[in-house]
DNA sequence: AACATAATCAACCGCCGCCAG
DNA sequence: ACTGGCGGCGGTTGATTATGT
């Protein structure tokens, strides 16, 4: 018995992707979009695995993806998520825009392990060279992040400086000395705020601009200052990393006149 | 020039969590 | 509450390219 295969291997293509079967594949998800990838290659005339058209396009064909060598900033970006995250390289690639967790983790795995113990550090501990142990800072902030998040009600925040005398402003703090870290100084932290009256979103994020509602929103904002507002119903969901800004990427007003704002960072 | 070895990276595989039925 | 389908993730593989001898 067991789990059936995701697809039929039979008769499937494998390999290496040709320039027609590309084709196809960017001209139907422009046509239909992202999605049903099980469904996808019978509609879009491929021989492929609906998974291998989904990597195919994630990993390479996306219009928005970068390519291209990773800048000085980029890797030391990379090695303080992971000093944070651990092998999560669709977490750490969700922090750096254009790029995939495929790519991340092979350019960690043939790039950046080197230049770590270069450096006389080892990736895995992002302690000395030679000490093996799994540290328990990284442990404890991992668990936090990936696998506590949801159950952290109503605020998460996870603050991560290499700065011995800095002092944490969020809402779960590192109970173990800072590990030398390596990397630029970097704050990571999520926020997610229910409406409360004393609620201060603009305390917490870089809100956006008040041209995202409209007049009679404007009339019932319940927070104005400096030209943003923020309604009494309003759910903050906030990123924060390092220097970066955190923006409004996008607005949505549910059925109960609920506004969610959803909040990107490394947007100028 | 020929061969061996190392480096790179696209693609595959199997597992897991979520969610609709 | 249970089950199966689906999408997503991380680890691994293997073909290709670069470099060294």
């Amino acid at each position: 018995m067991g789990r059936s295969p995701c697809c039929e291997k039979e008769h499937m293509n494998k390999g290496a992707w040709t320039k027609e079967e590309d084709r196809r594949l960017i001209e139907h998800i422009n046509r239909h979009g992202e999605g049903g990838w099980r469904s996808l290659p019978k509609a879009a005339g491929l021989l492929r695995c609906g998974k291998s058209c989904r990597l195919r396009w994630i990993n390479y064909l996306r219009p928005d993806l970068k390519r291209g060598n990773f800048t000085e900033e980029e890797d030391e970006l990379i090695i303080s998520l992971h000093s944070i995250l651990g092998n999560k390289w669709s977490l750490i690639a969700a922090r750096l825009p254009g790029r995939t967790d495929n790519e991340i983790k092979n350019y960690w795995n043939t790039h950046i392990k080197r230049k770590l113990y270069s450096r006389g550090i080892d990736p895995l501990t992002h302690g000395p060279s030679g000490d093996t142990r799994v540290s328990n800072r990284v442990k404890t902030t991992a668990d936090k992040t990936v696998s506590d998040s949801v159950k952290v009600p109503s605020m998460i925040g996870i603050d991560y400086v290499d700065e011995s005398n800095a002092s944490s402003n969020s809402g779960v703090t590192m109970a173990e000395e800072p590990a030398k870290a390596t990397g630029p100084r970097i704050n990571l932290e999520l926020s997610i705020g229910l409406p409360r009256e004393d609620h201060q979103p603009q305390d917490i994020c870089f809100a956006a601009d008040a041209k995202d509602f409209d007049a009679d929103q404007m009339k019932q904002s319940k927070y104005q200052a400096d030209g943003k507002s923020f309604r009494k119903k309003d759910v903050c969901l906030c990123s924060h990393l390092g220097s970066q800004i955190c923006t409004c990427s996008s607005t949505t007003v549910t059925s109960d006149s609920s506004i969610i704002r959803f909040y990107i960072p490394f947007c100028s």
